[in-house]
DNA sequence: GACAAGATTCGCT
DNA sequence: GCGAATCTTGTCG
């Protein structure tokens, strides 16, 4: 499913403003056998709750004190996975975006990175839990859209010893809006 | 109740 | 390339 999202749209519409982008880059993570998920071996904490709930909502937290980073939560009840939004590329409401990360030029640097996409969509932990299906936050198919989807491991995720080395992040290849490693 | 560490970003060198 | 910023969460006593 962190594949399949590679070149969906995403829309927020938050305090009346319309953002979106085209997803161009994500991670997989999941309950069991992932060291580096939160939710691993099943712990079920008050942070990780949402992501044991069916999918099509909001796993938001805060990272480092500083930044809010967006997941999809994508399985069944009890069976805990999410995706993390690691990059956008920006189309409507570039305007907001900018303002909201106080930037002035539309760059890879205003939409690249977990906790700049969450910033630029207005993101934060009121969104926890919160619906994908939703007139606040949504996706939509980009079916006229082709591409290359190139895999690696995750990114920031060495704590994770042997499970840091699975290829679980995607991004959308010759593509300006990504991470780079 | 205390403490260590983190799915990062930015500015400065 | 390096280190600071900043605070929630989980774990342990």
């Amino acid at each position: 499913l962190a594949k399949d999202l590679i070149g969906k749209k995403i829309f927020t519409c938050i305090d009346d403003q319309l953002t979106a982008g085209i997803i161009t880059e994500t991670e997989a993570y999941r309950g069991w056998g992932d060291k580096a998920c939160h939710a691993n071996e099943g712990k079920r904490t008050a942070r990780t709750e949402i992501m044991f709930h069916p999918g099509g909502v909001a796993y938001m937290y805060l990272c480092y004190g500083i930044h809010y980073l967006f997941n999809i939560v994508t399985h069944k009840e009890g069976e805990a996975a999410a995706v993390l939004v690691r990059a956008i590329e920006p189309t409507i409401g570039t305007e907001i975006m900018l303002q909201r990360r106080n930037k002035v030029k539309v760059n890879p640097a205003l939409t690249a990175g977990p906790g700049n996409v969450s910033q630029a969509l207005g993101l934060n932990r009121n969104h926890y839990g919160n619906s994908l299906v939703s007139d606040t936050i949504w996706l939509e198919p980009n079916p006229d859209l082709t591409f290359e989807i190139t895999t690696s491991t995750r990114i920031g995720v060495d704590y994770a010893g042997e499970d840091a080395l699975l290829p679980w992040r995607f991004y959308m290849k010759n593509n300006h809006f990504v991470t780079k490693k």
